[in-house]
RNA sequence: GGGCGGUUAACUCAGUUGGUAGAGUAUCAGCCUUACAAGCUGAGAGUCACAAGUUCGAGCCUUGUACCGCCCA
């Protein structure tokens, strides 16, 4: 037996992850050439989960830590159920945010990355991948994560990226993917196009004003009044439009107007879209900036006018005095003199929409450029088609999955930065031809002066979308991709489901004609303990190496200072009170028991600093000293001495079936519930087991025999202790790995050297590797004796109540005597005489045989297999006891009463299910039964 | 505007085909019982958001309302 009474995780999970790294657990039983490994497993079914690749400048937070414990509680899972399982783990290029990234760190060198020129900077960007790229892989490996490190994988990976190009080049030559002027979201910080899934907008909008202009008409007959939120526009109108149904306007189309600060004639047009009620009925035509005015501008051959360079400040096109300036200083200026001119009818506070990006959080600009897209109507109905075989969980997914397929818009997947897939595509200078190609085509190499390649790279998703192929090797023909795709089970964010389920679906099914999986499991979102999300901005977020690892108090701070958020001193405070010493650590296997404890099946999982310290730590510090009080016994045998009993089950008792039965049930539930895909449960399963089951009762009752003189019975109860505990560690290793591991490599050498396991020995010696118990039915007697074994708990139950209730010390010893009513009752506590004694702190425990011999002036307990009079003469209170059974009385006849009554409603007899009748009148009969009992005893109370 | 989720004990959450509400934490009381005081034993604690309906019977089904969170337009 170890000192310590708590499980010493720095010490014990790096030293355990770095055996199973040395030893290959992680491995496939085929390797990527093709080469058998494991013979057996070869011959099984694979079970492949791809990571949701973290983007390679990420940080491990809270959602990975919950989202990858899930991920490896599955792989675990089936890897101990003779699956041949494979994880696999990688990183993705994350095309906008490494570009920022590397960006920046040249800023701060004094290096203008334009300077540099794409080649030299794609270049520092690798380095700074070298360098940095795998940080967050390797926090996965602190938290225990059994990925299969070789096939560690990276969207720029040389096969990722040919996987890329193949499927560009076919999308092209299939005619789904093209290039046009279209109007798309332009981010003026990061300078690129945006896909629409990748703009955010604040419900409600956001702040700021509707403007009323006025626009003169050309032939000075008056003028038209235009509402517009973005008057810096202006200078791009290309028409002003009217609804042609509008009998206050219809007279004007045909006119011109004369765009105010400008100068500039337009025509008046007439098109259904304007919406007569908005406003003032009159709306300015940008279709430069703006998408409907795109479409109308569209309809009536308007040449749209660009009037922003690519950071949002006004171009050239625009007066001297406007050109250079940022579209919001110049929105001020454009209002300050359209108040000047007489021009500004009105200005009215208003929320307006906004996009703004998702990462660069800036406002998104409309801007009009030449694009790449793919034509998704066509990849979406494949997908629809097969919904059938995608089995989406939580099921209400589905429907949001659904309903984005249904109205699907075509996805704009060219990026204006220089980190990414760079477009396989070559335009002629003169002709404009386009070609492209997988690789460098034949006429640019012969002709290279002709030629330029596409400047733009490709949307990080687009090779995103390939991950689950990609990663096995395709398009080649790889044994890795024969065998592992489809894989099994991916486990992801519902913020991802359109960015990439949606589209890893399609290009799959594509490419492929199979889904690239058969299970989505969308894990709930991280939230603080208020309920709000997790983010650096806020300070709230906790990092789960803290959790790991520990933080001091400045540690702690840190990211609360740096992100300064506005309410930053009342969060120091409360750091500062809960944890003046720092955060004290609790290792990876306490921070994935406490995720998947919480992990309901609503949206979202509430966690604070504390919940790793009440749950996590205790569960495991209690399975750890359970392990103690095991290792401490058995080691004891070797001064002890005696033989083991030829055989086990002569010694057996009531109490180890009733564990063995208790065991299976945890074991066929575990299962259901893994199979389910339900963590709701999970937690709550292991601990009541572990907890109640094992350690209060099985422990408790084993400790009579373990301190008995006779071997036989001491070894018996140590060999089932031995058998139960390791199947215990082994239902427990999906979700608690280091720990479980450390403890069977404990307990086999022990159990071994006393002989302890009786044909039950485990297989492996290594636990990751072990069969996953087996789930089987319950038979028939174990089934029965789970049931009398909640006579036995309750009849002690009920003698602790009752000295509580007459205040009656722990260490003073009782006098029991109890008589058995039924059989069941009778047989079990003959046998548990002992058993009882020691539970509920008995001097003695008399079984009588028949009611009548019950000593006189005692407490009677009555039930209906049982009476337990307590010989309380010292203690015996008259009046409390008649409180006590007062109340009991009480209770029990408003109970009685309700029955009653249910029992004489006609429309419960004629309509309820006869079987609930018979219940509700057994119940009623017992009731009654009892009553009659306690009111027996109440009467006799009067006579001490 | 459309959709999704939530509202159950002080807190975090369970709650199977409708049959008289459960767990953990926290609280209170008593215990250093040779695995664990990060423990053990016991206790108290709920108008199941609100309203109406269906039903013999509703936390659960239907409709509506309120509030909270999220997604889409």
């Amino acid at each position: 037996m170890t000192d310590q009474t708590r499980y010493d995780f720095k010490e014990i999970e790096p030293r355990i992850y770095k055996m199973w790294q040395d030893k290959g657990c992680f491995n496939t039983a085929v390797s990527e050439s093709g080469e058998v490994r494991d013979a057996v497993r070869a011959k099984a079914d694979p079970y492949v989960i791809v990571i949701p690749p973290p983007n390679v400048t990420g940080r491990l937070h809270m959602g990975h830590a919950l989202n990858n414990s899930i991920q490896d509680i599955y792989t675990r899972y089936k890897r101990m159920d003779g699956y041949d399982a494979l994880w696999v783990p990688g990183t993705d290029h994350a095309g906008i945010a490494t570009q920022t990234v590397v960006k920046k760190m040249l800023d701060a060198e004094g290096i203008d990355y334009r300077e540099l020129g794409r080649d030299d900077f794609t270049k520092k960007v690798w380095e700074w991948k070298e360098k940095y790229g795998d940080i967050i892989l390797n926090q996965l490996k602190t938290v225990g994560f059994s990925c299969n490190w070789e096939r560690t994988r990276f969207t720029m990976d040389e096969g990722l990226s040919k996987a890329v190009a193949h499927t560009f080049k076919k999308l092209y030559d299939e005619g789904l993917i093209y290039r046009g002027k279209r109007i798309v979201n332009w981010c003026p910080v990061d300078k690129t196009a945006l896909s629409d899934d990748e703009v955010e907008t604040k419900e409600g909008g956001e702040k700021g004003f509707l403007w009323q202009i006025k626009y003169l008409l050309a032939d000075g007959s008056g003028h038209v009044i235009v509402a517009t939120t973005r008057p810096e526009t202006l200078f791009g109108d290309v028409a002003v439009a009217v609804n042609p149904k509008d009998d206050r306007f219809k007279h004007l189309i045909g006119k011109e107007v004369i765009v105010p600060l400008q100068g500039r004639k337009v025509p008046i047009i007439g098109d259904e879209y304007v919406d007569m009620e908005f406003g003032t009925g009159c709306l300015k035509i940008t279709p430069a900036h703006d998408p409907n005015d795109f479409e109308i501008g569209t309809r009536h051959h308007l040449v749209p006018i660009n009037v922003m360079n690519e950071d949002a400040t006004m171009n050239e096109v625009v007066p001297e005095k406007y050109q250079g300036l940022d579209r919001y200083k110049c929105r001020e200026l454009a209002i300050e003199d359209l108040k000047e001119a007489e021009l500004l009818v009105s200005e009215e506070e208003r929320m307006t929409p906004l996009g703004r990006s998702y990462r660069s959080k800036a406002v998104i600009e409309y801007r009009l450029s030449d694009q790449w897209f793919v034509k998704m109507k066509p990849l979406a109905e494949k997908v629809l088609a097969m919904h059938d075989q995608l089995n989406i969980q939580p099921a209400r997914w589905n429907k949001v999955y659904l309903s984005w397929l249904e109205n699907i818009r075509d996805w704009c997947i060219s990026r204006q930065i220089w980190w990414g897939h760079r477009i396989p595509a070559w335009y002629h200078v003169e002709t404009e031809e386009i070609l492209v190609s997988e690789t460098t085509p034949k006429q640019v190499l012969d002709n290279p002066q002709d030629w330029r390649q596409e400047e733009d790279v490709l949307d990080t998703w687009f090779s995103s979308a390939l991950w689950p192929m990609s990663t096995l090797g395709w398009p080649e023909t790889t044994p890795d991709f024969d065998r592992y795709f489809p894989t099994s089970t991916l486990v992801t964010g519902k913020d991802i489901i359109f960015f990439w389920v949606a589209r890893m679906n399609m290009m799959a099914v594509h490419f492929t004609g199979k889904l690239p999986y058969k299970n989505v499991f969308i894990n709930p979102i991280v939230l603080d303990e208020k309920g709000e999300t997790m983010s650096k901005s806020k300070g709230n977020g906790i990092d789960p190496l803290t959790v790991v690892n520990g933080a001091t108090l400045e540690e702690l701070e840190n990211p609360v200072r740096e992100a300064r958020p506005s309410n930053m001193k009342e969060i120091l405070k409360r750091l500062e009170k809960n944890f003046p010493e720092g955060y004290e650590a609790v290792g990876a296997d306490a921070l994935r028991y406490t995720l998947i404890y919480l992990c309901s099946s609503g949206q979202q999982l509430k966690i604070s600093m504390s919940s790793f310290h009440d749950l996590g730590r205790r569960f495991l510090t209690k399975l750890w000293n359970a392990s103690r009080f095991i290792f401490m016994y058995m080691e004891q045998e070797a001064q002890k001495g005696g033989d083991v009993p030829d055989d086990f089950d002569a010694f057996t008792r009531d109490e180890d079936r009733w564990v063995r039965a208790k065991l299976q049930v945890t074991v066929n539930k575990v299962r259901d519930l893994f199979d389910a895909h339900d963590f709701t449960n999970l937690g709550q399963t292991y601990y009541h087991y572990v907890w109640n089951d094992f350690c209060d009762w099985y422990i408790e009752l084993a400790k009579v025999r373990l301190t008995s003189d006779n071997a036989q019975e001491r070894k018996t109860a140590l060999h089932h202790l031995a058998v139960v505990f390791s199947k215990t560690l082994a239902l427990l290793h999906p979700l608690i790995p280091h720990v479980t591991e450390e403890l069977w490599s404990r307990l086999l050498p022990l159990a071994d050297e006393h002989k302890l396991w009786g044909g039950e020995r485990p297989k492996s010696s290594l636990l990751i590797t072990e069969q996953f118990p087996l789930a089987r039915n319950l038979l028939e007697k174990e089934a029965v004796i789970t049931k009398q074994f909640t006579l036995l708990q309750d009849m002690i139950g009920a003698v602790r109540t009752l000295r509580k209730t007459y205040q009656i010390k722990d260490k003073e010893k009782l006098s029991v005597s109890a008589v058995a009513l039924d059989d069941v009752a009778q047989a079990l506590f003959a046998q548990s005489i002992g058993t009882i004694k020691r539970l509920a702190g008995l001097e003695e425990f008399t079984l009588l045989s028949d009611a009548s011999e019950k000593p006189a002036k005692t407490v009677t307990l009555v039930d209906q297999s049982y009476e337990v009079y307590l010989d309380v003469s010292s203690y015996i209170d008259v009046d409390k006891e008649k409180a006590r059974l007062e109340k009991e009385i009480t209770k029990l006849e408003k109970q009685t009463g309700g029955l009653k009554q249910r029992l004489q409603n006609q429309g419960f007899l004629q309509n309820a299910d006869p079987q609930v009748v018979e219940e509700q009148k057994l119940v009623l009969a017992q009731n009654i039964d009892q009553l009659q009992k306690l009111n027996n005893l109440y009467k006799d109370l009067k006579t001490w």
